[in-house]
DNA sequence: CTGAAAGCGCTTACAG
DNA sequence: CTGAAAGCGCTTACAG
């Protein structure tokens, strides 16, 4: 496998390198070179199937048009979602996109970030599973840019995209009660320190008219299936009336762990993340929807912001609205 | 942001940058330094918070440790699993995965490979959209290393993954028809070259008693629902008792249709294609299952192989069968 | 046990 | 209008 570089072009047409590089890169109007050289070098080029190293280029020039992006796992539809909106705002604006998926594990999170960074990324977009800001410290102290999405921490101050949790949940158990269900359950995913998790819990108890009446259920990520059986067994065993599951995981879960049973259940179910896939499910959910879009393009934005800013950049807090799906 | 080189590092100690990347790359045994000087190095290498530049790495070493994986929409959860697969394999085998979409998009696929190629990886895996294998020829050309997944050319002489389609969906249909359902339609994406799509459309014809009974629909990919809307209302003007959807996409819109309308249909629904929300799908769906962690497996493992042997190297193409899940 | 030097493939001031 | 040279940050023979 050859791969052919400036040089070789160079030589073939007689020229120097410098002339084929300015060419190659749309500098040679500028430079005034012969149209007929001009036209020489890009034939020559393609004839010798010539692809530039970005290696060489992102050593020399020190940037890389490349922007990082780490989620807790792609596989999942809203992440899936997400990635696309983002990779699709990041190559309108010229940026390539590097996209890593940390499977909610702080170390493998820090490992990535340092991978990526190696990469020379001029800014890193991420859904951090970190407990705390302490772990990213390192970046704000290098000034690099970057922008937390989905998962934020209140009191590190850099620029986020996220979307208004509590709110969001606590109009969902309104609407609850609004269709008379009074005895709710929460089925939340841990760990609880997650931003987003912690908030749509609060907003959950801070509905309930008893705070004593909170029925929250933990299930643990690397675990659901069996984690939703046991949950779905204790709120049988309680008189529910509805069930509020955190995030579209669990929701999926439940589901398919009541059609499996064949149960059909006797209180109405209500998901954090609204996906196409619960227009056709059975039973109907309710569901609080995120503009994914929204939150792809915003964190772009900021990204692309503070990179050109540089220094003087001031960090932003954008927090997006919900909708209520009724169905 | 500064960034520190193996040059500071150097300096700040007296010694020489030699001497610091032997001892960050472990060389530093096998050369017998000091064991002191290591600790120092390594001290200070944390302390100046040390990131190796992959560029200099890259250029320097000739190669990058990294595979590419082109896929049409990572939002499709399809794809979604499949890269989730390839990367866990690939970082087990020490190897950085760099994730594109095409968004069936032929020429976008040709820029991503190039721009791949110009970040140095060492091997691609491509789920493919292009109509057929001439533009991929370049890169048999040049020996590079590279294995077909999901999509395959049969005339091409390379490494693939795929699965047995036409197998796939005939057994899908005999089951149908042992169940009593005879006047079957297909609902097909376009366009319909894609090799999993025709010999899945191949597949449902072959079991076809009567080859005029044959109703193949097509929905471009652009616009699957209202694509899916007309193709209900053709459905619903013939007397037809099964529908056989070619792919997830087709089945979830059509389901998402269905409810949305309030129609309970009179005929079954196949699907090629299984997920987990088909478990909660409201009608039921049967489904023929792919082997996607399989095929994320056997396409990494071909691939470093290939990259291993070089020149040597045999294209395999690998065929893996189907499962029938019937609900 | 350690250092000086070359070179990977590019781009960019500088010189003419 | 074009070329020679320096240098980005690494690694690796080679020398001592």
């Amino acid at each position: 496998m050859k791969t052919s570089s400036l040089k070789d072009i160079a030589e073939a047409l007689g020229v120097s390198k410098a002339l084929v590089s300015l060419v190659l890169n749309g500098k040679a109007d500028e430079r005034g070179i012969n149209k007929e050289t001009q036209l020489k070098v890009k034939e020559k080029a393609k004839e010798l199937n010539y692809i530039p190293n970005q290696y060489a280029r992102g050593l020399r020039i020190g940037k890389s048009n490349t922007l990082g992006l780490i989620v807790p796992d792609i596989s999942n539809v809203f992440y899936g979602k997400l990635c696309k909106a983002i990779e699709m705002k990041a190559s309108e604006l010229g940026y390539d996109l590097i996209i890593s998926n940390s499977y909610e594990d702080s170390e493998r999170e820090i490992m990535l970030i340092n991978k990526l960074l190696s990469k020379n990324i001029e800014g890193l977009i991420i859904a951090s599973s970190l407990e705390n800001e302490k772990e990213l410290e390192f970046l704000t102290n290098r000034k690099f840019p970057f922008v937390l999405i989905d998962r934020v921490f209140d009191d590190f101050n850099v620029d986020s995209v996220s979307v208004s949790n509590f709110e969001g949940s606590s109009k969902g158990i309104k609407h609850l009660k609004s269709i008379g269900k009074n005895k709710i359950a929460c089925i939340t995913i841990s760990p609880v320190y997650i931003s987003s998790v912690a908030e749509r819990i609060k907003g959950y108890i801070s509905e309930l008219d008893n705070k004593e009446d909170a029925l929250l259920i933990q299930v643990p990520h690397y675990n659901i299936e069996t984690g939703i059986e046991n949950a779905i067994q204790q709120i049988e065993s309680k008189e529910i009336d509805a069930v509020f599951c955190v995030n579209n995981n669990l929701t999926k879960a439940m589901l398919r762990a009541l059609n499996k049973k064949g149960i059909q259940p006797n209180y109405k179910i209500l998901s954090f993340d609204d996906l196409e896939v619960f227009d056709f499910a059975h039973p109907r959910v309710s569901t609080i929807a995120q503009p994914i879009e929204k939150i792809g393009e915003k964190s772009i934005s900021l990204l692309v912001n503070h990179i050109k800013q540089k220094d003087s950049h001031i960090p932003q807090k954008i927090i997006l609205d919900t909708g209520l799906i009724i169905r």
